[in-house]
DNA sequence: AATATGATGTAA
DNA sequence: TACATCATATTT
């Protein structure tokens, strides 16, 4: 069965697969903010990183809590945590349901700079949503986003990229972990200014 | 290069 | 109770 209709909103159900390969899928891809006043914000996903099941860096990978439950569940849902008390760090489900996995979102180029973000601030737009907790602060996403469907008419939702958009993407390991920090499970786009470390 | 920030989970 | 954490801005 093909999962992707003709239009570009992604299918839940292509997200049904590892991490690690939806993770690179996902460069290129779209994320949409819808707020809740009808504004849209649309972003180029130019950077991801995989968590999954046996994997010492998932939040899931002791048990299961009410913070990381949503990760147990089907594909196609956000995960929104707090890191640090300050910053929250947007994540897609993945997987089939009953295995704790999630790419996470770590940077956006963002396709115009909202309106609350202060001109004054001096930081580059192609900055603005450069790291997982700096995307969620331009999006406006916090944990109240958590565990939403990823589709339109909801706060947010993911759009595939163009077929004749081939991006060049990077592969490398994951970024501010002490654990599983050999596998190369971080995803870039090459040659891009959005992403969060080169 | 070091530090402050602080919700949540895990270890003690 | 104490400590580490999928990060970032600010200060040394």
């Amino acid at each position: 069965m093909n999962c992707i209709k003709n239009n570009q909103i992604v299918e839940l159900c292509w997200l049904e697969r590892p991490s690690a390969e939806v993770a690179p899928d996902l460069i290129g891809c779209s994320l949409v903010r819808q707020m809740a006043d009808g504004e849209i914000i649309r972003g180029l996903i130019v950077e991801t990183e995989a968590y999954g099941e046996n994997d010492p860096a998932c939040h899931a990978y002791r048990r299961r809590t009410g913070r990381n439950s949503v990760m147990f569940g089907e594909a196609g849902r956000t995960y929104v945590y707090l890191i640090y008390g300050i910053y929250h760090c947007l994540n897609v489900v993945t997987d089939r349901d009953g295995v704790p996995s999630a790419v996470l979102i770590r940077a956006l180029q963002l396709e115009s700079v909202p309106r609350w973000i202060n001109e004054r601030d001096r930081v580059k737009p192609s900055r603005i949503a450069a790291g997982p907790g700096k995307l969620c602060r331009a999006l406006q996403i916090d944990s109240t986003l958590n565990a939403q469907v990823l589709q339109p008419g909801q706060p947010l939702w993911l759009e595939h990229r163009s077929s004749e958009f081939t991006p060049e993407i990077v592969q490398t390991t994951r970024i501010g972990l002490t654990q599983g920090i050999d596998l190369p499970w971080r995803w870039y786009l090459g040659n891009c200014s959005a992403v969060s470390k080169l």
